[in-house]
DNA sequence: TGTTAATTACACAGATCGGTGTAATCAAGC
DNA sequence: GCTTGATTACACCGATCTGTGTAATTAACA
């Protein structure tokens, strides 16, 4: 099949594409843009993908990463996706939730990208039920709910106001819901101090 | 000063050019557009607003609305935000946060824009912290962010699912965070049973 | 009535966009 | 060496976008 050199074409694009729509936004990013970047013309893109609808369905697919499986305790996977996500927001290349940001984009209307939003979201949602399930807590999905709510807010807050303790915020808010419903939880788990008050990086505001 | 019949020639290009920024998203909607919704001319837009990036800062700016004072009992005006947010969610015009999506749409780099969009959060948490004080709770300020991340999770959660429960889901959480705060917290507050499972509006999906 | 300012219609500039057509070039497999 | 398929350069299309220039028109106010 495959005659090029480099590995995969296909992949190569994705990859470009990927990390210029999620930092520029789709629609300021061209088609022209992305074959510049990779240095092939755009005739050899458009062999890829029919059309630039293609390659922004394309790109969220596979954004749409599973969550790794781990034997770590259910209490410690859920609380340590906000520790995931802190070094997320502090890392340079974070600008919110691609599937979120898609959909403020591309507009409610555009139904293949909010289908593959809503099948991430759910996926999450599912993710924490599961290990919920496991903690014997009384409503599972009310509760899973609430932690992706936690989540996508931290999510929204650090995309405007660059701070990645808002992710340590979710993490206690979590940690409180989790408590409630009669969750054992390791004291350690949810550093309570932090009066996290302006840990932004320096470089924003 | 103003000459024109109707009221202000500016305020009806703000409302228009809200209108469709909102619902539309603010890349997707050309200045011809919003000139043509009116029915006057593009260069009447021009002489009142001097370039589209003034346009977009003023249509934000109008966006900035003060939640109105209340003299109802703190806890009440906490849980009543969600209350009002499952309201707006039901509501055929909701697409999700005016700055989130601006943010989202223009990018981290526009200054201005979310320069306004930070503002705005912080507006929101401050009012919040306001009401927390009132009721002595141990942490107001980190208690408020907490609240704040409930508020714009549910509505990214809103933007893609179109559930408007998710603002249900947010209340029970508030009022857990709050009971757990040592706020006596009404038990209508919170209704608890509803399995919020499918309460999309049937438009949808 | 005459002055003044706002608004109008309309053409147009300059850029960018998504997408196509074509013929040449290049590299791998038989 | 020949065939085949991928890639290339490059021109080009039509649409859309922000923004401007201009001259005519309208309406309020003195």
């Amino acid at each position: 099949m495959s005659r090029s050199e480099k590995p995969d074409m296909k992949e190569r694009i994705l990859e470009t594409a990927d990390r210029l729509f999620y930092l520029r936004g789709i629609r300021a990013v061209g088609v022209d843009t992305v074959a510049a970047e990779i240095g092939i013309s755009k005739r050899t893109l458009y062999n890829h993908f029919p059309s630039k609808d293609a390659l922004i369905r394309a790109y969220l697919e596979r954004r749409f990463t599973r969550v790794p499986a781990s034997d770590k305790p259910p209490v410690e996977q859920i609380l340590g996706t906000f520790d995931r996500l802190e070094r997320g927001f502090a890392s340079k290349g974070f600008r919110g939730c691609p599937f979120v940001n898609a959909v403020a984009e591309l507009g409610t209307e555009d139904r293949a990208v909010r289908k593959i939003a809503i099948a991430f979201k759910e996926s999450r949602r599912v993710w924490f039920r599961d290990l919920l399930l496991q903690l014997d807590v009384p409503d599972p999905e009310g509760l899973a709910t609430q932690l992706t709510l936690l989540v996508d807010g931290s999510i929204a807050q650090d995309l405007v106001r660059d701070d990645p303790s808002m992710a340590r915020a979710a993490k206690q808010a979590a940690a409180v819901l989790l408590a409630n419903a009669g969750v054992e939880v390791g004291g350690d788990a949810a550093e309570k101090p932090q009066p996290a008050t302006d840990r932004r990086r320096p470089a924003s505001s």
